[in-house]
This record gives C-alpha cells, structure tokens and sequence, in this order.
DNA sequence: TATTGTTATACTCTATAACTATA
DNA sequence: TATAGTTATAGAGTATAACAATA
C-alpha cells in the first residue's frame, strides 16, 4: 500500500493529460462559432451569476483585469453580450448577456456534450456514471461553477 | 434523458477546468526540482520506451523537434540524461536516462501521488477506485502510457 | 488619492522556417 | 538530395505596468 505509483498511473497525470486532450478537442469546435475558451467561461458566469462589472467577472474567472477587456470585446462583437455603464458609479461597465449570447451557451454545451459521448465511447454506464460523479465532486470542492 | 446538461456539469468541461488546476499544482511543484511539465513527459517516455534519437522523442510526445532540443538541453544540464551520437549514423543523437535521472522521475511519481492525496482527499475509497479505474480507461483509449 | 477600465509592454510556451552537419 | 539536430523567428495566450476617466 506504500508503493510508488508510476507516475502515468496516478490521477493526477492522467486528469492532466486528458484535460489538455479534451481541452484541445472543444477549442477546436467552439473555434466555429468564433469562441475561444475563456469566451465559454465568460459566458457561463455571466450565466450563472448575472451582470456582474468587469473587475467582478475577472476576479470570477481568476484573470488579469487586461484579459477581461479583450474577452468581452470579442463576445460584445458576436452580439453575445452588452456593457452597461453604471449610472451610479460610472466608471464601472456591467456585463449582460444577450439572447444571442445564452444561444451560444447553449450551443457549447451541446458540442460537450458531444464530446462526452465520443470521449466515454469505450466506457460502460455504469463507469461513465462513476466517473462524472467523482469529477462533480472534485469540482465542487475547487469552486468551480455547478 | 435527451435534456441538455448544463455545460458545468459535463465531463468535458469538468476534466478540462480540473486538469488546468491540477497541472497547475504540478507544475509549481515540480518547478522545485528545476523541471518542467514537458521534461518530465520525456523522462516518462525515456523511462518506458529506452534510449530513443530526439526525432523520435519528439514524435513520441507529439511535439516540434525544435522543443526536443530545450526539453533535451535542460534535462542534461540536470544531469538528467545524456546525449549519445550513433556511431553508426552520425547525425542522431540518442537521449539516455541516467541514474539521476530515473531519480528524478521517482520524485515526480511521489509528488503526483501526495497531490493525489489531496485532490481526493474529500472523496470515499470506493469514488476514488472508480475515478482512477475511469481515467485509467480513457488514458488508455488516447494513447497516453500506462 | 483610489478605483475601473484600457492600452502598452513583456514573458512563456510552442510552432514553422532557415541553417548546419551528416548521409 | 534528404535527414537529424539546431537556431532564428513568429504567434498565441496571458500577465504586469502605465495611463485615462471617474470617484
């Protein structure tokens, strides 16, 4: 019970490298609606936790003030979202999303979903239940959005 | 059973936001250690495939030859490999694990293994068997090594 | 003076292209 | 002429620092 585990049997390698894999598979597809990652991730919180300004959202995604500015440049581009400057405060802008822009959710989860299936192919139910189980699990306990 | 998952939920999106983090943490540790995430891909591919030309290498892990060379540079100023020109075909160099480099790796495969610990550490024997079995799975069905 | 958003700049990672030496 | 390795260069992604508007 006191081995070495190989280094490319244990989780942490593996959750490694097959997020960079699957990574890479859903910036590829959501490249066709003009998104990159940090646009899906953008979109999600907005979903999830509504207008928020841009400092809030930064600090949401646990990215540099800069990157915000050019994130919400390209989905204010695509229609997906619009700033709203705060008539109390009006050096702050509060990102809303659009109609346009919970489509576009919708269309990235779908496209995971997708993803899924083609990933968990050669797995049964039963492991591909398991599996999304204990990755819930560990995605609650490092905060990240339900 | 044909609603749409919320894309937080997927495993797609779950494996992808976890394997940034993780590889996040192993890569600040191992930092310690002088290496890099990509060196210890080629110790691992050095340890389990044997002495191999960089050309190889590089093709192995799915990476530019260019790469190889700061990947190689770094591990044998370490002291972590040698470089062996083929007597027989001058132009290949053969990459050589040392023993200070399988050393190395031992200290890569413990690290892995206490992030392990404390990634699951809120998860019960039975979830974390199953994660393990999952991933293992799915290493397997895209290429990665045992 | 402090804060929000923005722009300018720099750093890391990695690829492609040009080059050297061998074949 | 073709190949292994190397060096030069470029692009993507993201951070830090400087700046402008507003508080």
């Amino acid at each position: 019970m006191n081995d070495v585990t190989p280094l490319p049997a244990t989780t942490t390698f593996r959750l490694g490298a097959l997020g960079s894999i699957v990574t890479a598979r859903f910036t590829e597809r959501i490249g066709a609606l003009g998104l990159k990652p940090k646009d899906v991730g953008l979109l999600t919180l907005l979903h999830d936790d509504g207008p928020v300004s841009q400092l809030e959202a930064a600090r949401g995604m646990g990215v540099a003030p800069s990157l915000m500015v050019t994130v919400a440049d390209r989905l204010e581009a695509l229609g997906a979202l619009r700033r709203l400057r705060d008539p109390g405060d009006r050096r702050r802008q509060h990102l809303v999303l659009t109609e346009q822009g919970r489509a576009l959710l919708a269309r990235c989860a779908t496209t995971a979903q997708e993803l899924d299936a083609e990933l968990t192919a050669g797995l049964d139910e039963r492991d591909r239940a398991a599996l999304n189980h204990a990755l819930g699990r560990l995605a609650a306990a490092n905060g990240l959005p339900h």
